[in-house]
DNA sequence: CCAATAATTGACCAATTGTTTTAGAATAGA
DNA sequence: TCTATTCTAAAACAATTGGTCAATTATTGG
């Protein structure tokens, strides 16, 4: 992969002179998808964390031997790097697909987080919770660089929160004395805190804190 | 401590035939203080978690050997188990005393929000957090009966800020149609969110969101 | 002093950890 | 076909993991 998008920047950029060398290249060809590895290991991540999830874990869930993985990825911290940031693109491009799209962003953004007190996403995403949440709670004392790439995720998903309050303030749906980049903080604080309180409260009881912590917005 | 504990127990219940049983009991006596050693392996698990916290790290920060630990708490979970147990006696006497000595609880109530964007706070309690929160986000996949217990840790908070609400209610001090249950469950929730958030805002950033998230109580 | 009990010590243990190595297999381009 | 290159497979690795054990030491009560 590294090796091809290598090529592909010398493709473009290189003198004309270089034009005619291949997007390939020679060597034997990766018998697995990384995007899909990607997604398994990011799966084991998201249920158990980086600590408690093994290599040979990783190794039987990916379906890889020692050998690709660590050639591929340079160690077990290499596959977490690359699944946490495959995670951020894939979650923040469909937060944002939400979002954006709908007529109404604000009442869109409210069901977000009214979803999180749905019974049945309860039990498919409770369980596992925010992936960049659970990220930054375990290495926040661990590994700062992954900290920073945790707190990065929330940080997009805090600006997309921001677009559409703007958005929402634009079209009257708030006040115009709203700070939309207070409120969106204060929002990510609430989906912060919704990641910890999913695993102590039922969903019935996790509505009426949803519905307080929305309350800043009408 | 459990032999003493049971040797009490008859010395308190058992026919006046018992009363001469002893409280001590045959047998070498214990060379460490096991109150003081929990708190050295609390210290570490809310620092580093359970996983990232290896046996040997504990026997060094606890000034034990192996035979004493396991002769003692059974296992490294069992210590888990019983610093646990020590921090949520601690911590929610000493917050009962905070909230419910001051003439003004709803004040120190906010107040206690606020002291969770000092930045001398932040320096010495920040990077560690909240024990409960941390607990229950690692436990959650893991050990549902550790899950159990920190999220009752964070239900006795619960019931301390209701305490506190409650008392501000009947001073007048909040409106009498408040919910001081749902106010306190929505307080919890903004604590979560603040242990999670603590790790990617500056003190400074936190200020407002706390501010916000005070609102609804005024 | 003796028997019973309990705590400490240090050696020992099997299993698992993340990682490396070495040999071979599969490809592309010359 | 030869060479360079890349990927895979399997074995081997040292280190660390959580935990056990037998022998010894310290105490209480009779």
């Amino acid at each position: 992969m590294d090796i091809i998008l290598d090529r592909m920047v010398k493709y473009i950029t290189f003198d004309p002179s270089n034009v005619k060398t291949s997007l390939t290249v020679a060597g034997r060809p990766k018998e697995f998808d990384e995007v899909d590895a990607l997604s398994r290991a990011q799966e084991l991540f998201w249920r158990q964390g980086y600590g408690a999830t093994s290599t040979e874990d990783l190794l039987a869930a990916m379906g890889l031997r020692k050998g690709s993985l660590y050639h591929t990825f340079g160690s077990k911290r290499g596959v977490f790097v690359q699944a946490t940031k495959q995670f951020g693109h894939e979650f923040l491009r469909a937060l944002r697909q939400a979002l954006q799209q709908g007529s109404d962003p604000l009442e869109v953004l409210c069901q977000t987080f009214r979803a999180l007190a749905d019974p049945s996403h309860a039990a498919a995403v409770a369980a596992k919770g925010c992936y960049f949440g659970n990220t930054l709670v375990e290495m926040a004392t661990l590994d700062p660089e992954m900290q920073h790439l945790a707190a990065q995720g929330l940080m997009a998903v805090e600006q997309v929160f921001y677009e559409a309050l703007s958005q929402a303030q634009q079209a009257g749906q708030l006040s115009q004395s709203a700070d939309p980049r207070a409120l969106a903080r204060y929002l990510i604080n609430l989906w912060n805190g919704l990641n910890i309180s999913r695993r102590m409260y039922t969903p019935q009881d996790l509505i009426p804190i949803i519905e307080t912590g929305l309350q800043v917005l009408v």
